[in-house]
DNA sequence: GGATGTGAAAGTGTTCACAGCC
DNA sequence: GGCTGTGAACACTTTCACATCC
C-alpha cells in the first residue's frame, strides 16, 4: 500500500472527477466496476486511476474490481467531504449573486453562508435568502462561522484587497473569479475560475488545427453520429 | 530559436494569463517588464515564461526586457486573438442566461451570438439582446454564422446530447458547465468548468493541512499584512 | 551590465507490465 | 480468469546555468 509518499496536487485535482463519476454510477444503480471501465466513463486510463488511489490506500478487490459507493464514500471521506463547509462572497455583482445563489453547491458538500459588498445601495439587500453584508463586517463573520473558504467576485481591481482582507480574517483557501493573479502568503491556496482565459486556449486549437492534433485541416466538420466508443 | 518542436500543451494554457497580466500593465503604463519582474507578477518563474516563450520564436532583447504591448500583440497573434469569436450557448437557465449576458467576453475576444434552450417556455424570450431560440435549430445558426465555439449549460443529464448536436453541426471547441464527462470525436476539444470540483480539491488541503504545506497546524489564522513580496 | 534564449539536468507525472490475490 | 496494486520504465515539464547579444 502506498501511503507517506507526498501526494502528487494532480492526483488530488482528478479526485473530485471520480466523486463525479462514481456519484453518477451510483445514481445509476451501477453496484461494481473495474478501473478499465471508469476510466472509458471519465476519460483517464486505468492504470491512472489505479496509480492515484493507491497513494491512499487499497479500495479494490482483485477480480471484481471496486464497488461503487464503498469507493465513493472511501474518497469523499479523503477530500474532506463528509461535512458541509461554509464560505462566504465578496462582491454582489451579478456574478456574486449567480454565486451565492446557485443551488448546485449544497449537493456537492458546500454552501455559501454569506455575501458581502462594499456599496453602500447594495448592503441590506437580499440574494437567494441571504442578506448583503457590508464588507467590513467580513473579519467578525469569518470567525463566528468559523469559515475557511472565500470566494472572490469583485472586479479585478478589487481583488487583492479583497483577498487581503480575506486571509487576515482566517479564511485559508480562496476561489478567484477576478481575472488577475491574487499574492498571498505561504500555505494560503488559491485557485482561479477563469473561463475566458480557457476560452484563450481553445482558440490556439482552432487557428492551429492539424498542427497538434491528427485533425482534418480544412472543409467542415462531418456530419453524422458523434459520439465515439462507449 | 525554437519551432517546430511540438508545443506543450501546459504552455498554450499558460499563454491567456501572460495576456492578461500584459494587458493589466499595458493599462497601468508600464512599457517595458524583464521575465523576472513579470514572473513575479504573475507567480511564475522567469526561466518558465522565456522557456514558453522560446515555443514561438524570439520576442525580448538582450539586456532589456519585453517590450508589453509588443509581446502581447504576439502572443495574440499566437492564440488567434486577433479577432472575436462567435459562440453559442445552449441552456438558458440561470447559468446559461448569465453566460449569455456577461460582459467580460467581448474585450477579450469571444462573443455569444445565439442561446438556445429545448423549453418552450423559454424560446422567444430575450436575454441581453439575444432571443433565445429552439435547440432544433442550431445546426442552421452554427453554419450560417461559422461558429466553432459552443457553451454547454444545460443539467448533467442533457449535456451529451448537446455536445453531439453541437460536434454534428459542426463546433470544434466546447466549453462545459455541466458537471459530467462529455465524450467526443477526436479533434475536439472540451474544457470543462466545474468551480465545485475545484472546491472539493481545496478542502483535501484544508483538511490535511501540515502534511504537504509548511503550514503550522491548529490555532487560527495569524492577523497583519497578508501580502507577502512585490 | 543585464537580460534573453536554450541545451542539459533535475524533477514530476504517466504508462507499462506483471506478481499477487480474489 | 480477471483485475488490483505497484515497482520500474518512460514521457513530460520545470529549473538550472551559461553562452550570446543588445
Amino acid at each position: 500500500m502506498g501511503r507517506d509518499v507526498e501526494v502528487p496536487e494532480t492526483v488530488v485535482r482528478r479526485l473530485p472527477i471520480y466523486v463525479r463519476a462514481l456519484a453518477q454510477l451510483e445514481a445509476e444503480g451501477v453496484k461494481t466496476i473495474s478501473s478499465l471501465e471508469l476510466g472509458r466513463y471519465i476519460g483517464v486510463t486505468a492504470a491512472q486511476i489505479r496509480k492515484d488511489l493507491s497513494y491512499f490506500g487499497e479500495f479494490g478487490k482483485q477480480g471484481r474490481g471496486y464497488e461503487v459507493s464503498h469507493l465513493l464514500g472511501e474518497i469523499k471521506r479523503i477530500l474532506g467531504l463528509t461535512r458541509v463547509w461554509p464560505m462566504v462572497v465578496v462582491g454582489a455583482g451579478r456574478l456574486g449573486q449567480a454565486i451565492a445563489s446557485y443551488d448546485g453547491f449544497k449537493p456537492r458538500g458546500f454552501e455559501v453562508v454569506a455575501v458581502f459588498d462594499n456599496d453602500p445601495r447594495k448592503v441590506g439587500q437580499r440574494v437567494g435568502h441571504l442578506v448583503i453584508q457590508d464588507v467590513t463586517e467580513l473579519p467578525e463573520t469569518v470567525r463566528a462561522l468559523n469559515v475557511k473558504i472565500g470566494i472572490v467576485a469583485v472586479p479585478a481591481a478589487e481583488a487583492q484587497k479583497v483577498a487581503n482582507l480575506m486571509v487576515d480574517a482566517g479564511i485559508r483557501a480562496v476561489l478567484n473569479y477576478a481575472p488577475t493573479a491574487l499574492h498571498v502568503p505561504e500555505g494560503i491556496r488559491v485557485e482561479d475560475v477563469d473561463p475566458v482565459a480557457i476560452l484563450q486556449s481553445l482558440t490556439y486549437y482552432l487557428v492551429n488545427a492539424g498542427d497538434s492534433d491528427p485533425v482534418r485541416a480544412g472543409a467542415a466538420a462531418p456530419a453524422g453520429d458523434s459520439t465515439p466508443e462507449l
